[in-house]
DNA sequence: GTGAAAGCGCTAACAG
DNA sequence: CTGTTAGCGCTTTCAC
């Protein structure tokens, strides 16, 4: 039986090596499969392993080999974070493909207070939304282990692989959706520039409107932000000083719902006259009158696929090197709904 | 400034001792503010480690000290398992504690088809709802690390120190309320041996009843089901052959919602000539008409009490073999709805 | 005050 | 075929 007390010293190697009277390294060899022994030695060793509840120091081990058989994930306040559908189902999604995969997950030390005080024991760390101010993030992307971010990284952060759901094509898809039902001025409230997303945001708006001969109204919010109140307050004011917004898109669903709530006040009919889009899904909207046009983030998709990149970014000899900088996207559907006028229904 | 290219071979002590002039060993000193040395010298050593950018490797610290900073969670397929609300809260409080106290939360491969190959690099484990054939439960709580149950062990587990919501509190109320509105003849439907959860359950009711002169009913079921119909499958011929039954006790929410099915069919009314609670709180039942009344499991507090009890345990010599066995409790709330006729409220 | 040396448990190179 | 040796990066004891 393998079964031992608690505190009972661990079972080492030169446990396993005496008992089956032979040196460390044939143990080693042994149970790894390498080298060259007789069956008869390797199987003797196994057994005494086995017999004596033997299981590797994965310290010692990642120690000698570089390799620990972890990786990492990073978010700004992860424990808060996982209050939020979008992180608990990117993490399902990265503790999925990790542990098919065979390796660990380790859900990062976000106290933004201190830096860490010693580098993690990972292989690789996947930092989700990448925020430029957020300062473990930036310390992770400095370290020497390679880093896969969950969504565009903004400017001044180290470069790195991206892996980020195709806001481009979904919010051009929300763009013309609007445009069919006769938008022409859009207003976008999104994240500032610490915020990759938000600039990508920007650019395909700002994009978009130049093709058509206009510039949109933009609105900058904080990343973090969590509130309807603080985006309505935010919005009041754009949206008094230009009445010729016909569309509001808001990243997230807390702007969307803010500017709902000031287009009424001010006599405005959300679907009718002006409307209304989220960059990002949330259960509000749906239960909205009128119900609202969002890209809905896939969410549980990014975190494996980030997992899925990390790996073979491993995997490969300079994987790493060759990956910085580099995008990899994942197909975000559209949710067209009443407020935005025209057609309704899922667009993948 | 301490940016510098990924793949660069990472900082190490050496590096910094050989900066700062200095040896390794005092270097070592220098930073952890231990050991006798002129303050210049000190000063000149951490000067050097921030310019190069050094962070430990944790991996050498860990081995030479034997601490991590580290702790794992163990659920039986963890990935599957963030779809419920309570395992995701439940990580939601563990992770804040464990960062709370500077560990990495560590999610470990719940892949249980192979054993683990080595031992995971954790100073301790919480397993949540130790089921008696997981093996890599059974694993986890067979090594020489200290190990702390969310919740009961079954029988035939090694013994750990165990925090669990109080159920038996709980229930009991549960009970009291339905006798009070007339209830005598309860049925149980709980998960079998193999959890510690379900036992306890048995238990309690078995003794209520005992000390009312009667006996429960009793059905067993499987603790990983999680699916409404089966559990109507399973209730429906014990409930035709049981017509005295006036209290249906599911453990989970769907056996409560299972039953609900079974009784309509059988005409009779819940929260009439029969009363309907579960053990385990769940959006549907507040959405059933009756709403069932049922306990809240209180998974955010029970993650941080395992987490902090993990802690103090790893914190203290010998903490671990005193835990052994002992039962840390978690209040549980119960909500009175209607499906158990009388008051209606929360009790905490 | 500071450095040299040992060793945590493991693996990889090279001897025998 | 198997054992010996060296060393991953760190902390700790003991000399100097």
């Amino acid at each position: 039986m393998t079964s031992r007390r608690r505190g009972a010293a661990p079972v080492t190697l030169k446990d396993v090596a005496a008992d089956a009277g032979v040196s460390v390294a044939t143990a080693s060899q042994a149970l790894a499969g390498r080298g060259r022994m007789t069956d008869v030695t390797r199987q003797r060793v196994r057994l005494s392993a086995e017999r004596l509840g033997y299981r590797a120091n994965a310290l010692a081990r990642g120690l000698r080999t570089g390799r620990t058989q972890a990786l990492g994930v990073h978010h700004q306040s992860a424990a808060a974070s996982l209050a939020t559908a979008y992180f608990r189902d990117f993490l399902a999604g990265a503790i999925e493909a990790a542990h098919r995969h065979d390796h660990d997950l380790v859900v990062l030390s976000s106290d933004t207070t201190r830096p860490r005080t010693s580098a993690p024991r990972v292989d690789g760390v996947v930092v989700v939304d990448p925020i430029a101010d957020d300062l473990r993030a930036r310390e992770l992307m400095e370290m020497p282990v390679p880093v896969v971010a969950g969504e565009h990284v903004p400017a001044h952060m180290p470069p790195c692989a991206v892996v980020a759901a195709d806001h481009a094509t979904a919010v051009r898809t929300v763009l013309d959706a609007a445009a069919a039902a006769g938008a022409r001025r859009p207003l976008l409230a999104a994240p500032d520039e610490n915020s990759g997303w938000g600039n990508l945001l920007r650019e395909v708006v700002v994009a978009w409107c130049a093709e058509r001969g206009t510039t949109p109204v933009l609105v900058s919010t904080q990343f973090a932000t969590r509130s309807v109140d603080t985006e309505r307050a935010r919005l009041t004011p754009v949206l008094v000083a230009h009445p010729e917004v016909d569309l509001v898109v808001g990243a997230s669903p807390f702007a969307a719902l803010g500017a709902l709530q000031v287009l009424r006040a001010l006599g405005r009919t959300p679907g009718g006259d002006v409307l209304v889009a989220a960059c990002a899904d949330g259960q509000g909207l749906r239960e909205e009158d009128p119900p609202v046009t969002a890209v809905e983030l896939p969410a549980h998709a990014l975190g494996a696929a980030c997992v899925e990149r990390l790996v073979s970014m491993l995997d490969t000899e300079g994987g790493a090197d060759a990956a910085l900088g580099t995008v990899q996207t994942v197909p975000a559907p559209v949710h067209l709904r009443a407020s935005t006028s025209g057609a309704v229904g899922v667009l993948r």
